[in-house]
DNA sequence: ATCCAGTCCG
DNA sequence: CGGACTGGAT
């Protein structure tokens, strides 16, 4: 079935049908036999790929990822030396990706999997959540990726297809309803594939129906970007980046707004645990 | 304007 | 629970 067939009306299943998996994953099937979106991380599989790919991936577009997925773990190809690289070095990898707590957690998580764990990713979810930056979809995603093991979770193209196709109309869905439903599809013989399938389906439904996700109870809508405090913290972290350590009364003064605005995003950070002020000199943290 | 393989903090 | 967190494509 190509994609525009899909479109052609809305397809309805009802969780309570008990021949409703069999015509969902027939007709998921078809498609992601047709439209799979082929990508680095799905290729080459370990344990280290699949965490970085996730935690790049999180709010941010695959094609964005795309594009800085190979370049970063070319220069760290492994938990050993993401472990003991600078975070200064990790986030010059990372810009353009955005979120750069996401990389501060990610050398966090490095370093408790060699100097605790032996080198070894858990695959176990439960233990997963308890790191920086990992919460349940990005839990669930890993292990279900890695090591192929029947999960069931949810991130925003989950969500959109299964309000498309299972909650038509209804506002609002909480999570708490799609997770039996998920439940009952899930391919148990290929939760991997199945999950790629579902993701590529629901990336592909988005711009071509009116976004389901709208009417999940977990839907906010986000302030603009532009003059935003996540916009200050960009600038500041590229001004570092080329830079190099500077002055706090420099940094604070070239932020492009007001100094005692940019003097709080600044304290902030450090507080993160992204920057320190050593004698009014900023830098990133080190080791 | 909208939204993207979410998580954390208060 | 609400809000913060990035930056770019469309």
């Amino acid at each position: 079935m190509a994609g525009a067939d899909l479109l052609s009306g809305e397809i309805v299943f009802s969780p309570d049908d008990p021949d409703a998996a069999g015509h969902f994953n027939r007709m998921l099937r078809e498609f992601y036999r047709q439209n799979r979106r082929p990508m680095p991380w799905r290729v080459n599989l370990s344990p280290y790929r699949v965490l970085v790919s996730e935690m790049m991936l999180q709010q941010t577009q695959v094609s964005r990822v795309t594009q800085k997925f190979p370049g970063f773990i070319a220069v760290f190809p492994d938990f050993q030396t993401l472990g003991v690289a600078s975070l200064e070095d990790i986030l010059r990898s990372w810009q353009g990706l955005g979120y750069n707590r996401r990389a501060k957690y990610l050398q966090a998580i490095a370093r408790t999997v060699t100097d605790k764990w032996n080198g070894e990713l858990p695959d176990d979810p439960a233990v997963l959540e308890t790191l920086p930056g990992i919460g349940k979809a990005t839990a669930g995603s890993i292990v279900t990726f890695t090591w192929n093991y029947p999960l069931v979770f949810i991130e925003t193209n989950v969500r959109r297809v299964f309000l498309y196709h299972f909650f038509p109309g209804k506002d609002p869905v909480p999570d708490r309803e799609i997770y039996p439903v998920i439940e009952r599809m899930l391919d148990r013989s290929n939760p991997r594939e199945w999950y790629y399938a579902v993701m590529d389906y629901g990336a592909f439904l988005s711009g071509r129906v009116s976004n389901p996700n709208r009417r999940s109870s977990h839907y906010a809508v986000q302030s603009p970007f532009g003059g935003s405090d996540r916009q200050v913290r960009g600038g500041i972290i590229r001004m570092l980046l080329s830079h190099g350590p500077m002055p706090r009364e420099d940094l604070v003064r070239r932020c492009g707004t007001d100094e005692t605005r940019s003097g709080d995003i600044l304290s902030r950070m450090i507080n993160e645990g992204i920057l320190k002020d050593n004698s009014s000199i900023i830098s990133f943290v080190e080791v």
